[in-house]
DNA sequence: AGCACGCCGACT
DNA sequence: GTCGGCGTGCTC
């Protein structure tokens, strides 16, 4: 039995990302096992560590022992610490970082410094305001006492021997425990006995409950209880004191789906372009090869059903499933139709859990009492352990880049695991990435089409309106005279409308018309975003927040205006101009509450509403069968950001907003409003033309030397002092200059997109490149390099690999 | 990240 | 002589 485990400590710094040895005290060896979180010493502190090796010896002398192990069954199998490594290396994260992203946050170390006082004596000691403090209990935490005297002080006096100082190591979420009451035995000649044995009678509350554990002998919670007996706490607990009872806590799982019913469904058949998008993922199943399918189908072609009877394959052969889907997309009706097929075989992960429920669909997966998990980005981390197949839906979507330490992208850890497993990964969209769709050409991956829509039905025809053209001919409202008219004729038909106001980007600011002056943040180069419900102006990086001016701080002039259109507004001038129709917004402000987001939609469903407006939200993943005109109010806001993706993404949004419209038997209709209307993404959206639209973007791509042409890395260096930034930003620049290949190019420093955002600096250095060995090795050397600065000087040098945005 | 240690100026 | 500020270096 080995007697050293190797930790990786809670710690996320330089010197620290690496092993510590710890001997394993007598009573755990063979307990602690690799991928558990231990407690151990760390200085004079007590941290949280994931065992990541157990050996006979270490070259370290003077071990510490491990304090104790914090899980009965490791958290981390082997494939998920080898993938921790590979996100370490691959996105230059500390180990910790890589390993606690793999977990669900409840794992997460919670820490408390306690103080405690050593006795009474100790006491008298005190000055008066701590003595008042310490006279009700002995133990406080730390940051309790600290607000009244200074930390050296506190220090001395532990030194002195009146206090002692711990640290707990806890979970930040626990299991959920509920109290049930139990009889205090299950022969049923003993329990009336023990009744029989009593001084006084049971009352007739009492006895009536009594009669009920009588029958079954089943542990209720008061709860249950009152739905058989009104008012049964008190009597529960007199049963318990009189010893015919007890009260017991079992540990439940918190199920965000109790007391839902989902309608069974079965497979369906497959139409023809189903049978042969399927047919290839099956034989890749049934021979256990890797493979990465891309599926391109168009919007309505089913590419669902095809994922569902691909993972019924994989349970039957008593494997498990991943199936990643867009946040935003994770709707009810997304869940219903994996709960309807897979019943309570199906786990479901999304931020709209709480820590808890979190950890309850995790541990479920962990227990492998399910065999699916339909999750958004983190569920790609899902501990299961014989995977048949790793799903990833509506493949183009950024939501999959994680934007923060580790920057990984979920797509290459699936691959990744699909290598461990010997499975196919399935990519999904309606317009797929150009990266993936590049890599399909290549052979890379294998290419699957869909191109026709279930249900016979046609892809909408998509109208473009010039909304210059509306301007000059006198219409100053938001909606052009074809998009109104049309909204009027779906109102007398009874039909659905979905109405998309894409806001990304440059939303509601406020300008001056006579200077020209944009307000804008303080600290952070951005103009301020206008908040109607609080009158307020305010900035979404920073939460600056400032009154409207009146008017302008700069010349003076009250011609303030608002520009930019934001769904109320929308709101409030339909409401005008279509008094009679019915209208659910969704945005961010009224999809926030827990719930609400569902609620609108399936409010909508039940036709509750004729138009359903929103942010582009509302894009993806919505079926209902009465919807038969999309309106797009402008579809120049995403064109204009300075993104070399922005073009791909404006295709994109208008291709998926589009196929809500006419998915069944009605037919659909798009409007396109825009001042661009010659831009390729709005043209070739129009035609639902993914292969022309990809293939004047590769043009683009290859001229721009951008993606998938070339890889890049984004490197930002944030600072107060402007000068001080972009003097680091040129050493790194020259260093990566003298350190790459020729064929790698760098670019910058350049102050980036946002030039400030609370108060620093911003500049990037980009490097393209295509096969570059020195990459990682030069980024690694100046992590290491600018280390001190970074933690002295306010420093930051953050670097991304594979960026989805270069603001 | 914390925390100890050590050096320095400021004050009882 | 003592207290508290902060720069530096270490944690198995």
């Amino acid at each position: 039995m080995k007697k050293i485990a190797s930790v990786i400590v809670d710690v996320p710094t330089l010197q620290t990302n690496k092993p510590f040895d710890y001997y394993i005290p007598e009573e755990f060896i063979g307990h602690i096992e690799i991928g558990m979180r231990v407690v151990v010493p760390f200085g004079n502190r007590h941290i949280q560590g994931f065992v990541v090796g157990l050996k006979e010896r270490s070259d370290i002398k003077n071990l510490k022992e491990i304090i104790e192990p914090m899980d009965v069954i490791p958290v981390l199998n082997k494939e998920l610490l080898h993938i921790g490594d590979y996100l370490s290396e691959k996105t230059l994260c500390f180990k910790i970082a890589a390993y606690q992203v793999m977990l669900p946050p409840a794992l997460k170390a919670k820490y408390e410094k306690y103080i405690t006082l050593i006795d009474d004596h100790a006491l008298e000691q005190l000055p008066t305001d701590l003595k008042k403090l310490f006279d009700k209990q002995k133990r406080l935490k730390w940051k309790d006492v600290e607000k009244f005297v200074s930390t050296s002080y506190l220090y001395r006096k532990a030194k002195e021997g009146l206090f002692e100082v711990t640290y707990e190591v806890k979970n930040q979420g626990n299991k959920k425990k509920v109290l049930y009451y139990v009889p205090t035995t299950n022969d049923v000649e003993h329990f009336q006995n023990k009744k029989n044995q009593l001084s006084k009678p049971l009352s007739q509350k009492q006895e009536e409950i009594y009669q009920v554990f009588l029958r079954h002998f089943q542990p209720h919670t008061v709860s249950q209880m009152e739905r058989k007996v009104a008012n049964a706490r008190a009597p529960l607990n007199a049963l318990v004191n009189k010893g015919l009872l007890k009260k017991e806590e079992y540990e439940q799982y918190r199920d965000p789906y109790v007391n839902r019913y989902f309608q069974k469904t079965k497979a369906l058949p497959l139409t023809e372009d189903q049978q042969k998008a399927i047919t290839p993922i099956l034989n890749t199943i049934e021979e256990k090869q890797q493979e990465v399918f891309l599926l391109h189908g168009v919007t309505g072609s089913g590419k669902t059903e095809v994922y569902l009877q691909a993972i019924e394959k994989v349970i039957n052969q008593g494997k498990e499933a991943i199936v990643l889907v867009p946040e935003i997309s994770l709707t009810p009706q997304m869940v219903n139709r994996f709960k309807g097929r897979f019943g309570n075989l199906v786990a479901v992960l999304h931020s709209g859990l709480s820590l808890g429920e979190k950890y309850d669909e995790w541990r479920k997966i962990q227990r492998k009492e399910v065999k699916v998990v339909v999750g958004a980005r983190s569920a790609i981390f899902a501990p299961f352990e014989n995977i048949g197949i790793i799903i990833i839906d509506e493949e183009h979507e950024n939501s999959y880049k994680q934007e923060d330490i580790p920057r990984y992208h979920a797509r290459d850890i699936a691959i990744e695991r699909s290598k461990i497993h010997h499975c196919p990964v399935v990519l999904g969209s309606a317009t797929p990435s150009l990266e993936s769709f590049a890599r399909a050409k290549k052979g890379v991956y294998k290419l699957l089409t869909m191109d026709k829509r279930m249900n016979q039905s046609r892809l909408p025809t998509v109208e473009i309106v010039d909304m210059r053209n509306e301007l000059k001919s006198g219409n100053r409202s938001m909606f052009s005279a074809q998009l109104f008219e049309k909204m009027q004729d779906r109102l007398a038909k009874k039909e659905q409308i979905v109405l998309m106001l894409n806001r990304r980007g440059y939303s509601s600011f406020v300008m001056c018309r006579d200077c020209g002056l944009v307000v804008k943040c303080p600290n952070c180069e951005i103009s301020l975003t206008y908040h109607k419900v609080t009158d307020q102006l305010k900035c979404h990086y920073c939460g600056f927040e400032t009154g409207t001016p009146k008017v302008c701080p700069e010349c003076g002039s009250n011609h303030i205006r608002f520009f930019g259109t934001g769904t109320q507004k929308v709101e409030e001038e339909l409401g005008k101009v279509l008094p009679e129709a019915r209208v659910i917004r969704m945005d961010v402000d009224t999809t926030s509450r827990k719930g609400s987001h569902e609620k609108l939609l399936t409010d909508f469903g039940q036709g509750k509403a004729d138009i359903l407006l929103g942010t582009q939200m509302i894009a993806k993943g919505l079926d209902f069968p009465n919807i038969t005109l999309v309106g797009v109010l402008s579809a120049d806001s995403s064109l204009h950001i300075p993104d070399f993706r922005s073009s791909e993404k404006t295709f994109q949004l208008l291709t998926q907003v589009s196929g809500r419209a006419g998915r069944h038997q009605l037919p659909g209709e798009v409007i396109i409003q825009t001042y661009t209307p010659e831009h390729y993404s709005v043209q070739l959206a129009k035609n639902h033309d993914y292969l022309q639209f990809y293939r004047h973007e590769m043009l683009m791509r290859k001229q721009g030397q951008y993606p998938p042409f070339y890889y890049l890395v984004l490197i930002h260096i944030n600072h107060e002092d402007v000068q001080y930034v972009y003097t680091v930003a040129e050493k790194i620049a020259q260093f990566l200059r003298a350190q790459l290949l020729p064929s790698s190019k760098v670019l910058g420093p350049a102050a980036s997109p946002i030039v400030k955002i609370k108060n620093k600096y911003r500049y990037q250095v980009l490097i393209k490149y295509k096969h570059d060995p020195n990459i990682t090795p030069a980024l690694k050397k100046i992590i290491h390099h600018f280390y001190q600065d970074q933690l002295k000087k306010g420093l930051t040098i953050s670097i991304d690999m594979n960026p989805y945005s270069l603001m």
